[in-house]
DNA sequence: CGGTAGGCTAAAT
DNA sequence: GATTTAGCCTACC
């Protein structure tokens, strides 16, 4: 199984964070030249910077296909801090629900993502995770509830793991292929 | 302005 | 395998 190599490959050459971090994959074309908040935040993190890595999250999270769920911690990696799996999950609980804000509630498919055991997390109140997986049934995702009450996906059918963002595979960058991932094995 | 909790994870017991 | 420990950084009290 595990046809899509779920969250196992350690062997990134990602620099982490070395002293400051900054290792946003964003074209030096695109940096503000001030750190002014863009008027598309009507709420900004505190600091630029934050800013950043949550614009990178919520255009990360944008670009899981429909059906599909991935877990934090990969978000995490495919934005360049895969050591910061808990700061997307404030991203997200912090998203927007402003429609008119660059990223909100509904074009930021928030429900795509759920934690590395390939559950629903609860985060506080229940209500949220029942929501969460109405909004991925509704997409054809398969939800299946424990008998605590947990509501779990089975990433070998609905898992989402590129090894980097499909816009970045689409710019060409390939990062060397050191896997096979041909998943012969079916399931 | 300092301390704690939080939609997490991987590694070590 | 189930727990515990250790990083991480932001929001909130």
């Amino acid at each position: 199984m595990r046809l899509c190599t779920p969250p196992t490959f350690t062997s990134e050459g990602t620099p982490a964070s070395s002293g400051s971090q900054d290792h946003r994959p964003l074209p030096p074309d695109q940096q503000p030249l001030s750190p002014q908040p863009s008027p598309s935040f009507s709420k900004m993190p505190r600091t630029d910077e934050a800013a950043a890595f949550f614009h990178a999250v919520y255009a990360a999270v944008q670009e899981i296909p429909p059906g599909k769920v991935t877990s934090y911690g990969h978000i995490a990696k495919l934005v360049g801090t895969p050591q910061r799996p808990r700061q997307v999950g404030v991203c997200l609980k912090h998203l927007p629900t402003d429609p008119t804000a660059r990223f909100h509630h509904a074009n930021v498919p928030w429900q795509r993502v759920i934690n590395a055991k390939g559950v629903i997390s609860p985060r506080s109140q229940p209500s949220g995770s029942l929501n969460q997986a109405a909004a991925l049934e509704a997409e054809g995702v398969t939800v299946m509830a424990g008998a605590l009450g947990e509501l779990s996906v089975d990433f070998a059918e609905f898992g989402w793991f590129p090894r980097i963002l499909p816009s970045e595979a689409a710019m060409g960058i390939v990062p060397e292929s050191d896997d096979d991932e041909d998943g012969s094995d079916g399931e």
